[in-house]
DNA sequence: GACGAATTAGACAAGAATGTCTAAAAAATT
DNA sequence: AATTTTTTAGACATTCTTGTCTAATTCGTC
């Protein structure tokens, strides 16, 4: 076998020494970084935290901001791939559309905001945003962009199977995962977790709003014809 | 006169100094804290924003970390009187309940969340709630909790009246909330503003498809009744 | 086993920040 | 005007952190 192990890409430099090490690094930065904040994070914290000597970090990332860098790319791009793999199993074709929709939301807290990642993320952005903006311009682009046009997409064919009824299928994707979140945003900025049954209850009371907002009219103007029957 | 100035309350220490001097130093650390964080906050720059000098900080408030708490207690109050202050516009009786609740969502956005004193209070939780959860303890008891069972007296009024078709008041206030917030956070994220036409319209949205989800059914029923005779 | 690359521990200089102290200046009060 | 309090500028010791350097050591590969 010959030596040259990054035969396509010499400019690109190939990340040296074990990638085991440096994902760790970036790991332990992640959580030091979200943690302390950037200010605050102690370079041999990350070492010792990484299991790992402070001349191997500066080695692998050479700069405190440039390994910043490098844990919002890592942590960008986990975040995406999962809010993906979690679109993925969106109920198109619903048996019972409120039942497939509050497990769908409930799989998207689980995985998007309420994950390890998504908290990271979000403090990353919440607290350097406003200073280093270009750094999350991958995110803004790959990510909300991506992920509203996508679940929008979906809503937009569940109203086309006459399962929804949405004039515009971008906000009612937006306005869902506002629904989504109504719960979890403030125990989520002090750490506290929520058990699976209130997370649980939250999906389905957001999703049940969604539905009133956005379920076909026939039925809801049935529930309610109904209702004056009964009155 | 008697030197006494403050005789029912000798314990409380009275500020030391001008008042006014105090609030700048305030001021000036909030603004700090929040662009840098509490461990890349220099007391040299809070005073020289505030135009003191260094000791007189130290005078103050003698400790960085009281320092904070201090500001962070100063903004708490300062953001939940605003927010009772528009509370207090909510439309008990309205003419017309689609544009007065957006009027009211605007007011909202612009005093509460929008604002200066909103912004930093939202990116000192977001800081340091975790961290330090005692500092925003009498945010959570007087804020949100307070807010939020007032906003769902108001709107358990309104549908008492016949205006809104509501189980859960607590809920429909906290989804409101929510959806009012929709379009605004991502922008936030990153001290973008919006235009005045933006902020309405993403109000207008969100009141439409709050009235949609708890307007009165009847309406709701009319309309879809409308629609199926013209089909 | 031998070679080269990666890692480690520790020393090190340079800089920055906290919090204290002192003497002089400014402001307020009487 | 005299006095007391507050503020100021600056020096100062201390601590912490970054980033570099070096020599020794470990690891992987041939």
């Amino acid at each position: 076998m010959v030596c040259m192990k990054f035969p396509t890409s010499p400019d690109i430099l190939p990340p040296r020494g074990h990638p085991a090490k440096r994902q760790s690094i970036i790991d332990a930065a992640a959580a030091v970084f979200c943690r302390e904040g950037f200010a605050g994070a102690n370079i041999d914290l990350v070492a010792a935290e990484a299991g790992v000597s402070r001349q191997t970090v500066y080695n692998h990332h050479g700069d405190k901001e440039k390994l910043f860098a490098a844990v919002v790319a890592d942590i960008t791009e986990r975040c995406n791939a999962r809010a993906f793999t979690v679109l993925s199993t969106f109920p198109d074709n619903p048996e019972d559309l409120e039942a497939d929709l509050t497990v769908f939301a409930m799989r998207l807290n689980k995985g998007c905001i309420w994950g390890r990642d998504g908290r990271f993320l979000a403090k990353l952005i919440h607290a350097e945003g406003e200073r280093h903006p270009e750094l999350f311009e991958t995110w803004r682009r790959e990510g909300p962009g991506r992920v509203w046009s996508a679940l929008a997409a979906r809503f937009a064919r569940l109203a086309f199977a006459g399962h929804l009824d949405i004039d515009d299928p971008d906000l009612a994707a937006r306005q869902f995962l506002a629904l989504v979140n109504v719960d979890l945003h403030i125990p989520w900025l002090f750490g506290e977790t929520l058990s699976e049954e209130e997370q649980s209850a939250s999906a389905a009371r957001a999703v049940r709003t969604f539905l009133r907002a956005y379920g076909r009219k026939c039925e809801a103007a049935a529930d309610a014809l109904e209702e004056a029957h009964q009155a």
